[in-house]
DNA sequence: ACAGATAGAGACCGATTGGTTTCTATATCG
DNA sequence: CGATATAGAAACCAATCGGTCTCTATCTGT
């Protein structure tokens, strides 16, 4: 009832220090990366005591999943912040790099790091994996809603941009330890093109 | 001289520990991720002591970084093998499915884990860039030597090449959370038959 | 065969890890 | 206000890490 500016209700100081739980173990997988990111390491960052992490999160796979989640979550919200429910398609070329900007995104180093951790992490591979599973198919639903004014068979939608989104994965990787950024653009600029002229051959006219 | 089964010569010696050690390091890097190799898990592996690993290796990073150019050295020699120096030049069914072989090569997942090390820790980067340069650039050139028959633009070679590879390497890595065999497949086939015509469309006919 | 050099074994060390425990501070509700 | 429940702090723990050190085994050149 006061404006006390220290009171908050348990649900508010919950919600806060969770956030900065999650917050700080996105930004400490971008900048020292997942092995790295140690408990310790994600108190320094986020403020908050061991104690006060494990009143939230059992473990560390807890943690590391949240902050997974909401990478994923974030992806998608840029997605629909771009192409609100009900607005104009979008462009190739508009997607492309959509999809570029996003993969080369400082958040989204968590993902490679993660995903190449729990190759070797059963435990982490199992909760992550419905994660992932859940991502995709979103990204390619919304990629297959946005060319549906195409006349462009579904399969081939879906299967266009996870390659495409694979072969930014690579090269983003890659380009960790041997950056090439003028290749880069090129290849951008030829998967626009590629890509419009798969459309154009294989339905309505190229946009 | 002898026939004596344990004489060996000191050069052979430390080439069978060497030897011993950059296995188990690959080894190890496949089964149990980069950051769980260690010292003590090589040594396990390659029944070779600390005391033999550190008189060879001068720290961690350099055993790291020999494993490494192993993956890379076997990638070359593999392709070399496929088609040696003088034989006729393969066709891009069997260029793509060459690199779509190795790079799901058990040993290959060597690279993906030291890449995404690499991107937080310095010294590891590096010692890293080099390698990854000259086996990309390695990959290149066998690329362009093998398709200067068809009249196709060297620089188109070179990018529809690294391209590819990123896509399968973003491919693998994804694979390791959610696999989705039959979407690889037809990925693999659509990238023949875009391949196929672009070179086509570029220069020469079709092979 | 023997002296010097190289290779290898394994105990040892300080630092760091994920996780536990104990205790205090704050919020909720009657 | 006072009792109870939730949130958070921080000391603490066993296990593991990369790396060092000392000592022994094997090889080489004479």
């Amino acid at each position: 009832m006061s404006a006390a500016p220290g009171r908050r209700t348990q649900e508010q100081r919950r919600a806060e220090t969770i956030g900065k739980l999650v917050e700080a173990t996105i930004e400490s997988i971008e900048q020292v990366g997942y092995h790295r990111t140690s408990l310790g390491e994600v108190c320094a960052r986020s403020g908050v005591s061991k104690g006060g992490l494990f009143r939230h999160f059992d473990s560390r796979l807890d943690l590391i999943i949240a902050a997974a989640e909401e990478v994923a979550r974030r992806h998608m919200v840029a997605f629909d912040e771009l192409r609100p429910r009900g607005a104009p398609a979008l462009t190739i070329e508009e997607v492309v790099a959509f999809a570029r900007q996003r993969i080369r995104h400082e958040t989204n180093v968590v993902w490679f790091e993660v995903m190449v951790a729990a190759r070797t992490e059963p435990d982490l591979r199992e909760r992550l994996a419905p994660i992932t599973k859940h991502l995709y198919d979103a990204i390619e639903e919304r990629a297959v809603e946005n060319f549906e004014g195409l006349d462009v068979p579904e399969e081939v939608v879906r299967l266009a941009v996870t390659s495409a989104v694979h072969m930014f994965d690579g090269e983003a990787i890659v380009g960790y330890s041997y950056p090439r950024p003028e290749v880069d653009a090129a290849r951008a600029d030829a998967a626009v093109r590629l890509l419009r002229t798969l459309g154009a051959a294989l339905g309505g006219p190229a946009r």
